[in-house]
RNA sequence: AGAGGAUUAGUUAAAUGGUAUAAUAAUGGUCUCCAAAACCACUGUUGGGAGUUCGAUUCUCUCAUCCUCUG
């Protein structure tokens, strides 16, 4: 019983992989990128078509609508649950996504508040949340400006009466898990989401967005590719620019995620990209797999 | 070909005969539940050459490139 874990950054391959191995190992899927979660948002997340699982077993994609709120620690308990039991069938493990805080909430000992706190601090201003959470806890990280981390410190607080702090066991993995890293050199990865855009413009993002923008999924406003587009749609800005910003907010995103990779995990064994010839990628991760 | 204007960071702009300023991009980073989120830090610049000057990005000349107008 294996369980594999492919991380990088957005548009390196990383579903591509995932069936190709699934395949070989006989493994099945568990999603792990935050917007795959959603069933209404398809062509802008670059999600995976019923076609492209080729009949692999996908666990946590499509399950919840974009009007609904979802959160990592609700990821979390879901698939732990899904894991727990592939081990307990001996079945094979595929562990995809480029969400690093859900990839580190399931494998890792993260542990997050059972409930909410019932104080409500929409009334406060962001220098009286961030002047309490001093006094609480002098010497924290958290930004003025950074009003969602401050409530959620302060709510913690007057639910338990204790402090958030970093604790140590968030580093302590929970399962026994390889850890396959795909990258590929800045430019090109960047010159592959340019791309990849215009294609999805190709594919029908425009109509998707518009779908979701008329039907009140507000929430898609948050997703990159979507939010761009509601923007044009409201009449805030044309069409060309909310591609480059679509394509700019790609880029941003894949340089965060490499930052969330290098600061959370460790032992990644990390992979080139060959755009040009996939399968290459693929052999070389077969055979290291093969030769652990 | 002639006349006029322009040239400042990757881009768009500002300013000054005395430390060249912003925005944005790029880059780096932070991180216990909206994470494709939120936030932070920071590197770059006066087109080439000559002249005047203690000192030129600024003034002068010249070359280059671009724009507008006139044949």
């Amino acid at each position: 019983m294996k369980i594999v874990v492919i991380i990088g950054p957005t548009g390196v391959g990383k579903t591509k992989l995932s069936i190709s191995l699934a395949k070989k190992m006989n493994a099945e899927i568990i999603n792990a990128d935050s917007t795959q979660i959603y069933k209404e948002a398809n062509i802008g997340t670059a999600k995976i078509t019923e076609k492209e699982m080729e009949g692999i077993k996908h666990h946590l994609i499509n399950i919840v609508s974009l009007k609904q709120d979802y959160s990592v620690k609700e990821y979390q308990s879901s698939a732990r649950k899904i894991l727990d039991s592939l081990i307990k069938e001996n079945k094979n493990v595929i562990i995809v996504g480029g969400s690093g805080l859900y990839l580190k909430a399931l494998l890792y000992d993260y542990r997050f508040s059972d409930e909410e706190g019932s104080i409500n601090y929409d009334n406060y201003k962001n220098e009286e949340l961030k002047a309490r959470v001093d006094q609480l806890y002098e010497g924290n990280n958290i930004h003025l400006n950074n009003r969602k981390r401050l409530i959620r410190f302060l709510s913690h607080y007057d639910l338990t009466g204790e402090i958030i702090k970093n604790n140590n066991e968030k580093d302590k993995p929970l399962y026994d898990f390889t850890l396959i890293g795909l990258t590929a050199p800045r430019e090109e990865l960047y010159k592959y989401l340019n791309d990849r855009v215009e294609i999805m413009m190709c594919d029908g993002l425009l109509e998707e967005c518009r779908s979701l923008y008329n039907n009140g999924f507000e929430k898609a406003n948050r997703l990159i590719g979507y939010k761009e587009f509601f923007d044009y749609f409201k009449g805030d800005i044309n069409l060309v620019t909310a591609i480059d910003e679509t394509q700019k907010r790609t880029r941003n995103f894949a340089k965060r995620q490499y930052t969330w990779y290098n600061h959370q995990f460790k032992n990644i064994k990390w992979f080139n990209v060959n755009y040009k010839d996939f399968n290459e990628t693929i052999k070389k991760i077969e055979d290291y797999l093969d030769s652990l």
